[in-house]
DNA sequence: ACCCAGGCCCTTG
DNA sequence: CAAGGGCATGGG
C-alpha cells in the first residue's frame, strides 16, 4: 500500500501553539501572541476559517489567511520558518509519519501540527516546571515567572512580560518562586538558572550527538529522562527525541504493543523509569530520525481523544 | 476524602 | 538494579 500521498505537508500554526509544547500564547482580538525568550511573536486569522488547507500548494503558500508579524524576530526575517522547523525535510517526515496505518491515521487527522523550534533556557524551565502538573498549571507558573522577572513590554496596546534570561532568573529566591506557585519545582529552577549562568553553554548542546546533550542535561537537578527529551526536541536540534509522559505511554501501548513483548510494561501506571531508554531504543529504530514528529501527534492525539483540555 | 497531573529524587531491600 | 514513597498544588 502506498501511504506516501501527502505531500507537502502543510502548517496549522494556532493547532501546533496549542499542543503542549508552548505555554505562554494568548488570543487578543483575532492574534495570537507569544513569548519566546526576548521576543513576542504574532499571528492573525485574516480568514474565517482558522486554517485553510491547500493541497497543490507549497508550505509557503498555506499561510496565505494567516498573517505573520515579521518584525517580532529580527534575527530570522522570516520567522516562523525558524520556529515552525519549516526547513525541515518535508518528505522524511511524511514518511515518517507515514510509516504504517495507525500513525498514518492519527497524521492525517491533526495535519498540520508541527515541532516548534523554542528558546532554550526558556523551554528547559518551562519543562522542569511541567513535572507532575497539568497544563493549566504549567502556564500559570510560567506566566507567573514572567510577571516577576520578565521585563515588562508593551505591543500592540497590549502589556507582555518577556521571558527572564538566565542571570535575570538567577536572582530570584525561592521563596520568590514558591510564590509562582512552583512548589516543590522552585529548588530545581533555582539551581538549574545557576548551573547554566556559571558552567553551561546551551548552544554548545545544539552540536552534540543526541546522547552526549542528553547525558549534560540529565546532570541537572530536577531534569530526567523524559523532560530532557522534551529539551531536546523542542529547543537542541534532537528530532530523534522522543518524550514519554504518561500519555505517549498509553498511546504506545495502544496502537503499538506489539514493538513490546514484555507485558509488564503495559500494567504500570507511571512509565517506569528503568525501561525508558529501552522503549526510546526501539522507537528509534523504528521511526528513525524523525521520531520526535511521531511522538507530538501520538501525544495530540491521545490527549483530544481523551478530551482534555489545553 | 481521594486521585490525578507532559516526573524526579532519594532511600531501602 | 528494582521498587516504592515523598514531593507542592489545585482541580475533578
Amino acid at each position: 500500500m502506498n501511504y506516501n500521498k501527502i505531500n507537502p505537508i502543510p502548517l496549522d500554526p494556532i493547532r501546533t501553539i496549542n499542543s503542549g509544547q508552548v505555554f505562554l500564547w494568548e488570543n487578543h482580538n483575532n492574534s495570537w501572541y507569544g513569548i519566546d525568550g526576548n521576543y513576542i511573536l504574532k499571528i492573525t486569522i485574516t480568514g474565517k476559517e482558522r486554517y485553510k488547507l491547500s493541497e497543490n500548494k507549497k508550505f509557503l503558500s498555506e499561510l496565505e489567511n494567516i498573517d505573520i508579524d515579521y518584525n517580532a524576530f529580527p534575527e530570522y526575517k522570516n520567522w516562523n520558518y525558524h520556529f515552525f522547523r519549516l526547513y525541515d525535510n518535508q518528505e522524511l517526515i511524511n514518511k515518517t509519519l507515514s510509516k504504517d496505518p495507525s500513525i498514518l491515521n492519527i497524521y492525517k487527522k491533526y495535519k498540520g501540527l508541527r515541532l516548534i523550534r523554542q528558546d532554550p533556557f526558556q523551554c528547559i524551565i518551562s519543562f522542569v516546571c511541567a513535572s507532575n502538573t497539568n497544563i493549566k498549571r504549567i502556564r500559570y507558573m510560567l506566566k507567573n515567572i514572567t510577571k516577576k522577572f520578565g521585563k515588562r513590554v508593551i505591543y500592540n496596546n497590549i502589556n507582555f512580560n518577556l521571558f527572564p534570561n538566565v542571570n535575570e532568573l538567577s536572582e530570584a529566591s525561592i521563596e520568590e518562586l514558591i510564590g509562582c506557585g512552583l512548589g516543590y519545582r522552585s529548588k530545581f529552577v533555582k539551581s538549574i538558572s545557576n548551573h547554566i549562568k556559571n558552567n553551561l553553554d546551551l548552544n554548545s548542546l545544539k552540536d552534540m550527538k543526541y546522547l552526549e546533550a542528553k547525558t549534560e542535561l540529565t546532570k541537572l537537578f530536577g531534569i530526567g529522562n523524559k523532560i530532557a527529551d522534551c529539551i531536546l526536541l523542542f529547543s537542541l536540534e534532537k528530532t530523534e527525541a522522543f518524550p514519554i509522559d504518561i500519555w505517549v505511554y498509553r498511546a504506545l501501548f495502544q496502537y503499538y504493543g506489539w514493538m513490546f513483548k514484555d507485558n509488564s510494561l503495559i500494567k504500570s501506571i507511571k512509565v517506569p523509569e528503568n525501561k525508558y531508554k529501552l522503549i526510546h531504543n526501539k522507537i528509534n529504530d523504528y521511526f528513525g530520525k524523525y521520531s520526535g514528529y511521531v511522538q507530538q501527534y501520538l501525544y495530540y492525539h491521545i490527549r483530544e481523544s481523551n478530551k482534555r483540555t489545553w
